[in-house]
RNA sequence: GUGGGAUUAGCGUAGUUGGUUAACGCGCCAGUUUGUGGCACUGGAGAUCACCGGUUCGAAUCCGGUAUUCCACCCCA
């Protein structure tokens, strides 16, 4: 066999074997998202360039070297989104949904696209739930996100889970933080990091949470933001953790946190996992009070995250979490020879507007093949329907877990009462 | 973008001093006489040994490059 051509570079098919498992993942965030008032929000896969370039931030990893990126015919410049908050800000602000009342809660589950060197667990296609409100600076906010993220997990089963909590400050107390950092840094200059050196004056803040040895060594005893919040953050700091704390919800301060996107303020947070090597971080982010000004709205005290449904679903599949497998066929009809294959097949279409889901041959095997297909997809019942039956108007069903067989009547008023349940009565108690 | 490992049928693997039709398990298809799956048995299909080039009388096996994938860095979900 010698096929075209592959899947490109860092995608991922999902089979028909394993599309049960996604949509298991995304129900449960639709659910939930629905029990907290977020209702879906879907935008389009590619957004002009510039969206990104000004709500994520030019400074970031993420615009500068990881954006799919391409002139259209018509010669503007668009590019594959990213990540979803930018569109979804967006389009809050092109359809002035302020004027709906406020906060604006939003979720959306969507494909985003960065152009990385691709591994387990980063892909360059990806798949996130993300969660969006906008119009609320309260620290409940806050927390109720967080909860969000959490009863998800919860309801997923997912076990070990490490949330670490920061605040990163605002446009207040920021600059004079950054200022205590270059001031620290600077006395260091010959010992950091090529990476480090560049940052130091464009974003001191991330010589935090350099890996680099020498600069992580350094890094140890720098400035904590924390100790640099103004009032205003310092208390919807304090509020935000005493919510965490009546909601019930474990976590971990950590000044490293803090975010690659330039939109963050006030609150940052991940969930980590330890189950799936180095990109272990399965829920990402925290409040942006300036994006939607930015982006040339009005000030709109905003926050949300993003988790990968890849990274979930490997630290499921790594903690062994079953997921319950969709119901199989009801029954499945094994005709021998045409006239009875027709049969087969009317009373199959017959149980499927009956709203259940009924299987024949169509690919022309023998009974003993037909029968192992049966068990191969998994039928609950199954029956033989051949001459002898059509004559007598008389078929065998059989049960296909317990082996046991009934007899249950052709005719004119099988085909239109038939149904599974019926054959289920049957045999007394099914399941 | 940097560094390292891997690459043999759909999947998991075996295959070293380089030598005839590349092996095994699972899966798939078909049979095991009279019309019934899960077990067993028999048979069958399926691999240009990732790709390209080099060394050699001869390469799955050695060398180089490319691709993909995995691990770490980086980044982030």
């Amino acid at each position: 066999m010698s096929v075209i051509t592959k899947k490109i570079k860092g995608t991922e098919d999902v089979l028909p074997k394993q599309s049960y498992r996604w949509q298991f993942v995304e129900n449960i965030m639709r659910e939930e998202a629905a029990n907290f008032g977020f209702k879906e929000i879907r935008t389009p896969v590619f957004e002009h360039t510039e969206l990104f370039a000004r709500g994520v931030g030019q400074t970031t990893d993420v615009v500068q070297k990881e954006m799919y990126t391409f002139d259209t015919k018509g010669g503007e410049s668009v590019t594959l989104r990213p990540e979803g908050t930018a569109g979804a800000a967006r389009a809050v602000l092109e359809h002035a949904l302020t004027n709906e009342g406020l906060p604006i809660k939003a979720y959306y589950l969507t494909s985003c696209y960065r152009y990385e060197k691709p591994q387990a667990g980063r892909l360059r296609e990806f798949h996130q739930f993300g969660i969006e409100e906008y119009g609320t600076s309260s620290p409940v906010a806050d927390a109720e996100v967080i909860s969000l993220a959490s009863s998800i997990f919860k309801r997923l089963q997912i076990q070990n889970l490490h949330l670490e909590i920061n605040s990163i400050g605002c446009p207040c107390c920021r600059p004079k933080y950054n200022e205590a950092l270059k001031e620290y840094f600077s006395k260091y200059k010959d010992k950091l990091c090529g990476n480090c050196l560049n940052r130091l004056e464009k974003n001191p803040m991330r010589l935090i949470d350099c890996k680099v040895p020498s600069c992580n060594e350094i890094a140890k005893d720098a400035p904590s933001i924390l100790d640099y919040l103004c009032e205003e953050c310092e208390s919807h700091f304090e509020q935000v953790k005493n919510y965490l704390a009546v909601s019930g919800i474990k976590y971990k301060i950590n000044p490293a946190i803090v975010r690659g996107l330039d939109y963050y303020t006030k609150t940052v947070f991940e969930f980590v996992s330890d189950a799936i090597g180095s990109q272990g971080t399965v829920c990402g982010g925290g409040r942006y009070d300036g994006l939607v000004e930015e982006l040339g709205g009005p000030s709109l005290p905003s926050l949300g995250y993003a988790m990968g449904i890849e990274r979930l679903l490997m630290v499921m599949d790594n903690q062994g979490i079953e997921i319950p497998k969709p119901e199989s066929c009801a029954l499945y009809i094994a005709g021998l020879g045409e006239k009875a294959q027709v049969k087969a097949y009317e009373i199959v279409n017959t149980i499927r507007q009956s709203g259940l889901c009924a299987e024949c041959d169509v690919v022309g095997r023998g009974l003993r093949a037909q029968m192992k297909y049966a068990d191969k997809i998994g039928a609950r019942f199954s029956m033989v329907l051949g001459d002898n039956e059509l004559e007598e108007n008389l078929a065998k069903v059989k049960n296909m877990t317990t082996g046991e067989t009934t007899e249950i009547e052709l005719g004119e008023k099988f085909t239109e009462k038939f149904t599974v349940l019926q054959i289920a009565e049957k045999f007394g108690n099914m399941e």
